[in-house]
DNA sequence: GGCAAATAATTCAACCGTTGAACAAATCGT
DNA sequence: ACGATTTGTTCAACGGTTGAATTATTTGCC
């Protein structure tokens, strides 16, 4: 229910979108004619609108596909390879990663740099990352794309205005991540780790459902909740603190102050420790060779996980669950205990199943869904993009 | 991202709507002119609308408001309060209500009926609810007012189409409430009594939060959830069951076949059993007197209820909480255990406080919300009132 | 009392985007 | 080679908004 006034150019700005998504969900590429039948809008209507879109790069005709019976035949439509593109960063833990996309979803670039990030100042890492970003963007450019945005994934609460409020494994608190960056003339949105990587999974494939909770295990326990095809981000954009909801109220002691929370027990460090390990790949080793100790540490934490995402829910209906992060390589053991949780707790799961399964995107469902989400803005709000201050060509 | 095309028509459509919210969330009565400044419509563009609003009984001319300076006096526009009103019905375990509230929010008729429904077959409880109905409508008629639809709210889950296919606490299952209320010609949908209540409360001031958790205590616990402005249906419309949120995943025995669900702890059964009491009079009597165990029964509820809602809150970030049905008389003395717990639990609590206050409504709230959701379908898109199918005048 | 200033609402030609029909372009089947 | 068929473009018409001009109605001031 938007309280904008709409006048005859927002019927443009909309149908404009409504071509270009179109273009962007046929399995194959369609023509002006497949357009204007699917959308209900004239042919004219279609061929106009398709002339603004490849005039400003964002579609590119293709040869015609060999077709049956007679007829001209038609030039396909597809997402022009050489439009715009997004910039997607991601700042985690143990690692920092650029990579771009392009308005198609293919991926151009990718980088992944590791290292431990909490010894370092803040101003290092972003320094770094500029670094980072600066390659992506130089390599994007020489492919002849054009980086029209950046997006930052952050594992912590972030304010408008890409101020990291609270990073509380990397240490952080009241860190100016676009300022910090300095990528000029550059449009810079940051994002939580969570929310971006859910988004990541919801372009991945087409089959994603609208509505999902995507959990990203790291070090804390984030989420990323998907209703109806829209990120929520929740009132003041802080939604999704899955790692604090209490699985038992007097549980042991975190460190957000409150005990019980969920990240004493399915934490990254919580199963590193119940498994008598310290490294994730040797975790994964262990368990794959059915190492008791390690097995029933990780049903112990799929069920702490069932018992809080069953709550979510619950509470939500969402039929689906990804698991992400760190979760996704141990999916295999995880998702049993997640099941049975979910099964026995959630009212509506004897008539209506909820699926729990491993992320589609692994590690980089963060920085390529931040990259996707840049584009995918270009996607939604094409006017937008084609009615930008121009860079004056001397 | 709606993916529907947009013709000239749409445009009407939009900003038909635009002026008729211009006008209901106004403080006082517009003019012409005033909606056409906040709006930036032209104000050609705005008496072309207003005009159509006029005459399909939607919005009407109020006289000038006395008005300092010189100039032409302004003619106010108000919502028609002889225009469409919507019928709002509930079903509930111990009583029966029905009322009508017209397009700028005034209730026009309320009835309520006393009596356990349990006992009843549910065509009965239908067949009594449509006589209720019938003597709305009719006195509704009689003040000039038509009834354009109505809702109906049920403590279950609600399928399309208005099939309840469970309310536990009723013992209904699979009961079609449409048909068996058998209003001819009248459109009737069918909800969840939590989330039309919760519409209710959202409605009910200006100063309700966009998105808000109303929690709703029976016999079971349900809660709407409203998120930016409209509510939160879930992917199947069977969000909100919060009652059945683990509170301690190895408490008693749930009727749903789980353990330790919120029910177990602060339901009414549960909370009149602590006390010692069989009657919510005779609970509110004790807590006024300052019985300790009555006291004590209604802290420990408030705070499984408090941990309950802290995980959703965690998960949502919503920054309002309203407790309603049973919860409301008693709010005084659950509130504290609630803020306390959601205080401790919710990690963005510190820096951003969560409110949990009592529902403004009360025991109405559903019924109300229900009407009003039929009101607001109108006031939302006038457009498809203006242009519905009249009945033959002979 | 009369007149200028001010504000509200309406009228009307112009403009913008979509429509639908007519037309040109390109291919297939016979 | 020619008609059938489908794609894509052209163009007058239409619906809805715009902005300026016009009319309507009041206050304030001389």
């Amino acid at each position: 229910m938007s309280d904008l006034p709409v006048r005859q150019g927002s019927l443009r700005e909309h149908n404009l979108g409504l071509v270009l998504r179109q273009v962007a969900n046929a399995p194959r590429p369609p023509s002006r004619a497949d357009i204007a039948a699917a959308t209900s809008l004239t042919r004219a209507t279609v061929s106009a609108l398709v002339d603004d879109l490849i005039t400003g790069r964002l579609l590119a005709e293709v040869d015609p596909a060999p077709r049956a019976g007679a007829g001209r035949p038609a030039a396909g439509l597809v997402l022009a390879a050489n439009g715009p593109a997004g910039l997607g960063l991601e700042i985690n833990i143990d690692y920092l990663a650029a990579c771009v996309v392009d308005l198609a979803g293919a991926v151009r670039h990718h980088r992944v740099r590791h290292a431990d990030q909490r010894p370092r100042r803040p101003a290092e890492v972003l320094g770094e990352l500029s670094e980072l970003a600066a390659t992506a963007r130089a390599d994007a450019e020489r492919e002849g794309v054009e980086v029209a945005g950046a997006a930052v994934a952050v594992p912590g609460l972030v304010s408008a205005g890409g101020l990291v409020r609270l990073a509380p494994n990397l240490g952080w608190r009241g860190v100016d991540v676009p300022d910090g960056l300095g990528l000029d003339g550059l449009a810079v949105t940051v994002d939580n780790e969570a929310n971006l990587a859910a988004l990541g999974e919801l372009h991945a494939s087409q089959q994603t459902p609208a509505s999902f909770l995507y959990v990203s295990g790291e070090i804390g326990i984030g989420a990323g909740i998907v209703l109806n095809g829209a990120l929520y981000r929740g009132a003041r954009g802080w939604s999704g603190e899955l790692g604090h909801v209490a699985v038992r109220p007097d549980g042991p002691a975190c460190r957000c102050g409150a005990r019980g929370c969920l990240e004493q027990y399915a934490g990254q460090e919580a199963i590193l420790h119940a498994a008598g390990t310290v490294d994730t790949e040797d975790l994964i080793r262990r368990a794959e060779d059915g190492d008791p100790a390690t097995r029933a540490a990780l049903t112990s934490a799929g069920t702490a996980l069932g018992v809080a995402v069953a709550g979510v829910v619950n509470v939500l209906d969402v039929d689906t669950v990804v698991l992400g992060g760190v979760y996704a390589p141990l999916s295999r053991w995880l998702c049993p205990a997640v099941e049975a949780e979910v099964e026995r707790r959630v009212l509506t799961a004897a008539w209506s199943p909820v699926a729990v399964r491993r992320s589609m995107l692994g590690a980089d469902a963060a920085s390529v869904g931040a990259a996707g989400a840049v584009v995918r803005e270009i996607r939604d709000h094409p006017a937008r993009w084609l009615t930008r201050a121009l860079p004056l060509t001397p």
